[in-house]
DNA sequence: TCGTTCGTTCGGAGTGAGCCGAACAAACAG
DNA sequence: CTGTTTGTTCGGCTCACTCCGAACGAACGA
């Protein structure tokens, strides 16, 4: 078993983490860097990015700014008190799937209920099939805020316990 | 109240759909049109899509194939056996949003799961860090999988409740 | 049969996002 | 102080995507 074999499996998995990303609404050189820093023993920093990488010094200062901002990956000044950041990812990606879908899915529910209730408030109850319909849209969305809140304390293992245990 | 504050309401939800779409990786036509279909009355054609949206032709028939592809709307032929296709929503959002999920995020969770498996494969289990790390990645991956397939048979207040009611 | 209407397909314009390179600011080594 | 290294910011390029209009094929009514 040759360190080629070992870099083939990393590149196959970091590969798939590029596309992950465009599914989660990040870039695909959001997933190779994190996928990077993911299989990386030591913290790295920006030049040993650029270099593991190939994107711009540029590209890689902004996309772990987002990175980091999402709680994807995490910025550590160097020990020494150097100049130079490091970067590590957490790796209990559970974690951070679950920030993203806050970041992304229930912000949008938010928004959308507002815009409910708002169109709500300025129909009277009997208003039609207009009102009618938008209701059952309220409805749908209140369970679906609820269910992204309520998944949001779950860890992966107990959510999955939860569904499976469930007697309907 | 008149029909115009109906309107008013109504095109209030509609944009909001119109954003929505943008987060489930949709077109914001796509969205409007749906909107359109949502509220209609009356399943509606192509010229009649036209002139509620104010899109093109052309735009309106390539974003009805889609939609209708996820799920999202329905195609019929028209009733006389003519040949105007009329279109109309699936209400039910819940599932149409069950669908969406399982063609981006299931797809996406088996992609990944198999380029796992497939670098797992190619290492022996004492590979060190990179093997260890492949297989946290897979335990993720499998459970993930299993919330998104049990949860593909739930509706929405039933997930709601298997949430609400667990004890951990 | 001819004109009309409906739906699809194709090429092109406009737009936004990702990425790059250059320029810059800040902090160190000598 | 000077040169070097690190990280950020800015403008521009490219590519993909959305949407449009035109052209086309197919089915109907007269």
């Amino acid at each position: 078993m040759s360190e080629d074999d070992r870099s083939v499996a990393r590149e196959r998995v970091i590969e798939s983490m590029e596309q992950s990303a465009e599914v989660y609404g990040l870039s695909r050189s959001a997933g190779r860097i994190y996928g990077v820093l993911y299989f990386s023993e030591a913290p790295l920093s920006i030049p040993e990015l650029v270099e593991e990488t190939g994107y711009a010094k540029s590209t890689i200062s902004n996309v772990t700014r987002t990175l980091t901002r999402i709680g994807l990956i995490y910025r550590r000044s160097s020990e020494g008190g150097g100049r130079r950041v490091h970067y590590t990812a957490e790796r209990e990606i559970w974690f951070s799937l679950q920030d993203v879908f806050q970041q992304y899915v229930h912000r949008e529910i938010q928004t959308t209920l507002r815009a409910i209730q708002r169109a709500e408030a300025q129909l009277p109850d009997d208003a039609g099939t207009e009102a009618e319909r938008i209701e059952e849209l309220r409805e749908t969305y209140e369970d679906l805020r609820e269910i992204v809140t309520l998944a949001s304390d779950f860890t992966a293992a107990e959510l999955r316990d939860a569904l499976e245990s469930y007697d309907r």
